[in-house]
DNA sequence: TTAAATTCCTATTATTTCGATAGGAATTAT
DNA sequence: ATAATTCCTATCGAAATAATAGGAATTTAA
């Protein structure tokens, strides 16, 4: 499972691409209100979404945040990579986060290793695709299937 | 990341796979020296494994654990469910164990969950696949690569 | 120029999960 | 009987998770 923190991030980058018409700078306070996150919670996950080049900020009153860069480039991976690590099921499967099994007797021939090298390979390829624009054409696709 | 307890078991299910010739019970100690398993962890691991059908064991002198099933039978993600819960990245995307995201104001339309409903069935499918057999020949493939 | 509103930053806390160990009861082969 | 083994319950420390507290710094605007 990915964390709260994980979670809460996405709603609030989602959030902020559906209602940035022309950047002006978004509360917290509204942002929580809205998407139902803990206030304090939030200011903390914020600080590290922009820290990491994915929001802007705008200090004192009249302030708040913004997306950095276009929802086409802010993708589940980066975000998810950033709150909760690799998001490899092993350790000996990730790219930057490389670490051998300690239990592990040969790496080269490990049949385990080769079925998690698959999975993360097809979860970090679908999680890289889906960008925020992605979520929010599927959330409208979704949208007009109930309508029917 | 899988738990410990997780990767744990899958190593003591490949090596009681490799080596059940003839299903003759094997010994906690020498499962634990070979794959490098501390003991009494070990001990618990098995012990769940016995109870989810997935092993049988034998008490007392000469007792020992061995393959309840067969390894066309035992599949990695029914080992990853027994001991680290759900395979999906979000409550809301889960079969067993669905949970409604507290936070989330219509799971109908929500295309957060819509990515991460994909990645579970994609991720589901290919854990159902990776059965001990496949493993194991995964691994012989392996070794015929690297004699080249 | 002061007040109000806001982000920024560091610390702290409670709860749960993880990885493991301890100790002995029950069982079985010899 | 004895030795070897699984079975079972309880416990423990460390780390991670989810959150809160409190105030410093910054900016707008009256």
């Amino acid at each position: 499972m990915i964390s709260k923190k994980t979670k809460y991030a996405i709603n609030a980058l989602v959030y902020l691409a559906r209602e940035n018409r022309g950047n002006e700078p978004i509360q917290i306070s509204k942002i929580a209100e809205s998407e139902n996150i803990p206030r304090k919670f939030l200011e903390a996950i914020l600080l590290d979404l922009r820290n990491a080049g994915m929001l802007s900020s705008k200090k004192g009153k009249a302030g708040g945040y913004y997306l950095h860069k276009s929802p086409e480039e802010i993708n589940i991976a980066e975000v998810m990579r950033l709150f909760d690590g690799p998001i490899a099921l092993l350790p000996c499967v990730t790219h930057a986060y490389y670490e051998r099994c300690e239990e592990c007797k040969d790496e080269a021939t490990c049949g385990i290793r080769s079925v998690f090298l698959d999975v993360r390979n097809e979860t970090v390829n679908m999680l890289k695709m889906a960008t925020l624009s992605q979520i929010i054409s599927r959330s409208e696709h979704l949208n007009e299937e109930k309508k029917k």
